[in-house]
Formats: C-alpha cells, sequence, structure tokens
DNA sequence: CTATTATTCAATTGTTCGCTTGAATAAGCT
DNA sequence: AGCTTATTCAAGCGAACAATTGAATAATAG
C-alpha cells in the first residue's frame, strides 16, 4: 500500500484543484463567500438552471469545499472552510502573474492603459474614521441589505452615471463589491473616473472586510 | 465587451485550477520545485512516458504555471513563479482539512493513530546551529548532492531500517524530502519510530528551506 | 551529410465532463 | 390525502481530456 499512498494524495489534492477548474463552480464559491444560499438563490445569481446548479454544489460538496444542510425543503449550501477564500485568491494572484490575457481583460475594464491601485481595507477603515472618504457599496441591493460597511451608499453600477454628476469634483470616493472575483467595483472606478472623480476600489469585497472583524450594518 | 468580462476572467482562473487538476502534474510540479529540469529527467522521476510527460508540460505552460527555454537539444522547464508553491500548499491544506480521506491515508503512513507533529524550519535551524540535532535527507541521492542542508546525512528509505539500528536510543532526528507533496520524510519517521527513536520530519521540504534564504551546500 | 539524442506532433482510444431534458424524491401546505 | 415548491436523479449528447503509439522536427556530433 506504501507505494500507492503518494499517487493516493495527489489524486485527493487533484480533487480538489478539479473542483475549481470549472468557471460555474468559481462563480457560486464567490456567492458562497457572502453566505450560506439555497440552491435557487445561487441559480438566480450565477444564471445556471437549477438542476446543472445542484450537480455543480454536489460536485464541491464531493471534493470538500461546501457542506449543506437542509432547511424545510430547502438545502443550504456554504463553504465548510474560510480557508478556501484564500485559496481561490491566490488562484486569482496566480493567475493574474503568470496569464497575459488576464491582465488585458482586466485593462479593457478599467478602459485606459492604467491599473488603477486599489486601497487596502486598512487604509479605508482609517479614512472613514476621518470621515474623508466616501464608500460606495456596488453589489446587488439584496446584498447590500444584508450587510455592508457602516455609511456606505448602496449604487447599482446601471444608476451611476448619474449619481456621478452629483459628487463634488475632488470628492474622494472609494468603491468596493463582492470580492476580488467581482468585477464590479473596477467598473464602477472606470465609470466615476471618466466623470472625472476621485475613485478608487477597495481590496477584496465585503466577505474579507467582514472576515477581518471589521463593523458591518444590515439594513 | 463589459458583459462577458466576468465569464472571461473566470474562464482563466479555472484554466489555472484545471493544470492544478491532474496528479501526473502535480508531481511535475514538485518535481520543478526542485530546480528546472529536462523532460527526460522530469519522465524519469515521475515514471511518465515522454511524450506523455511533454504533453502535460505544455499544458502547465499554457496555463502560465511554467516556462522552457531551450538549452541544445533539451529543453528545460521550470517554474515561472514561486507563488506557484504557495498555491499548491494551501490546496493541500484546504485537502486536509476537508477530505477525510487525505488524512486516513496519511495515518496509515505513520502506522499509527496518531500523526506526528512536523519541526518548522526555524526551529530544525536554531537546534542545527546548537548540534542538538541528526539531520536526515531521505531524497535520492542526485537530488541530495544538488543541494541539501548542511550537515544533514542521506540515507536511501531502503536503508532505513538498518542505520536506524546504528543511532543510540533518545537520539533526536529531523527527516526531510523534497516539499509538502512527497512523503518519504513520513516514512522514515515512520521507520525510525518503530525503532524507537525520535524521530520527527521537518515542515516543507528542501525547496521551501532554500527559499527562506537558508544554507545549503552541495555534493 | 548521416546518425544520434531530445522533444514535440498527430492520430487514436476510452473516459470524464458539462449541460440539457424530463422524471423522481422530499418536505411543507391546505 | 392531494398540491406545491425545492432539490435531486437519470439518461443522453457533444466536447475535452489522459494516455498510447509512431512519425516528425531540432540540435548536435562524427
Amino acid at each position: 500500500m506504501s507505494t500507492g499512498a503518494k499517487a493516493a494524495l495527489l489524486e485527493e489534492y487533484a480533487l480538489v484543484a478539479r473542483a475549481l477548474s470549472a468557471p460555474a463552480r468559481l462563480a457560486l464559491l464567490e456567492q458562497l463567500a457572502q453566505g450560506e444560499r439555497g440552491v435557487e438563490a445561487l441559480s438566480g445569481k450565477t444564471g445556471l438552471t437549477v438542476a446543472n446548479c445542484s450537480q455543480h454544489l454536489q460536485q464541491l460538496r464531493r471534493s470538500g469545499l461546501v457542506t449543506s444542510r437542509r432547511d424545510g425543503k430547502a438545502v443550504i449550501y456554504r463553504l465548510t472552510d474560510a480557508r478556501t477564500l484564500d485559496l481561490m485568491d491566490l488562484l486569482r494572484i496566480v493567475a493574474e502573474r503568470n496569464l497575459a490575457q488576464v491582465e488585458r481583460i482586466l485593462r479593457g475594464l478599467s478602459g485606459g492603459d492604467d491599473l488603477p491601485e486599489a486601497v487596502s481595507r486598512d487604509e479605508l477603515a482609517t479614512r472613514l474614521r476621518e470621515g474623508l472618504v466616501t464608500v460606495l457599496d456596488v453589489r446587488p441591493v439584496d446584498e447590500y441589505t444584508a450587510a455592508h460597511i457602516p455609511g456606505a451608499l448602496n449604487v447599482a453600477l446601471a444608476d451611476l452615471d448619474r449619481i456621478a454628476a452629483r459628487f463634488r469634483p475632488g470628492t474622494e470616493i472609494v468603491a468596493y463589491c463582492r470580492g476580488p472575483y467581482c468585477i464590479d467595483s473596477r467598473k464602477a472606478v472606470a465609470a466615476l473616473r471618466r466623470h472625472g472623480l476621485d475613485a478608487k476600489r477597495m481590496e477584496g469585497g465585503l466577505p474579507e472586510w467582514r472576515e477581518e472583524g471589521r463593523d458591518v450594518v444590515a439594513g
């Protein structure tokens, strides 16, 4: 048995990697990073059919990344381990470092040649205490309602151009969204900059903010 | 196309995960963590046929994890980025946390119910300076020759039982091997403990040791 | 130029994957 | 019980994948 032990271990590690190897499952994990969800909710957020969603979730369960419990007639899935987020983040970092295609996509998003730097969560927390900054939450309303950074305004991406006109030039704005896999804060920053505003995005997203034990409010 | 940007990014991240989703490629990356290698050398170490090995390597190259250069008639592959090791390590940690099967395999390796704790590299370095510990390098001779921890003895796993008899009871032994994916140091510790010796394994392996800027010697 | 060595390419096979569709199960409601 | 809602299962299809084999390409040595 000892001879096959190494192969068996590699097989298990590969199983986890395989779970992360489908875009649909990465999208599901990103949603689950927000908090536990039922199948239908996940299906709606990701655009997958319910059956397909269920199958992906079961695959994630087989790989140990998520667990589920039954609540009435709904089955609620959640991340087994917050460490999974670190794994996904590192996956993103390695991809950004090594794949030119990723940088190209991100450049395309920000509209210009430059990739605007992100504000660290620590920095944002400090500036927020000093009242020097306007924070925009660009996630869907339901996620904003569930929890958001105190003082943050919820703005839909679609409304951004209209809202941008209301800010005085020079206003310092920091936008955040769902997490590193979510590109909405990048889009928001690009839109605000087109209006000549001093906009930056926060590093990571709300799950990271919350995981660090920082304050959030609901409603 | 702003609407497809997110999907395109997830596709890229998934590409990296897919590269890690085959045991054969994990084995190749583990070898490449030791240093750059030609195709034939990798083929020999992993037991893959040369053609198969070449194809896996090209897949790794497509995902950006490795790069290659030509040296005479040989093509030498190497890791693009040391960060890849962190990614693999986190993959292992998440797998160990979430998959019961992994723990079962590791328990089987150590022979007992207990999973012997590892010695941190810092701790080993300190004890080594104080001359309190015997260090065993249980990698193949060629890897030992290329570089090893100063003062470490190279012992083949096959010879361990014979060698173990020579140590005085109470001798403090720390074994190391190729890295977190290599189970040889675990096997060595199990064997030494069967002989009643105080053996532990070092956390990680030589690549980690070296990456931290610690001394190694060749020969 | 030919022979040799190291690597890659191309064609093939069996397997797994992702998605769709429609039926089956499970729990709660009336 | 029957009806509804939420999820899962099962079958089927095309695409992608891993491994094998044998031929093709590159670089070097004689």
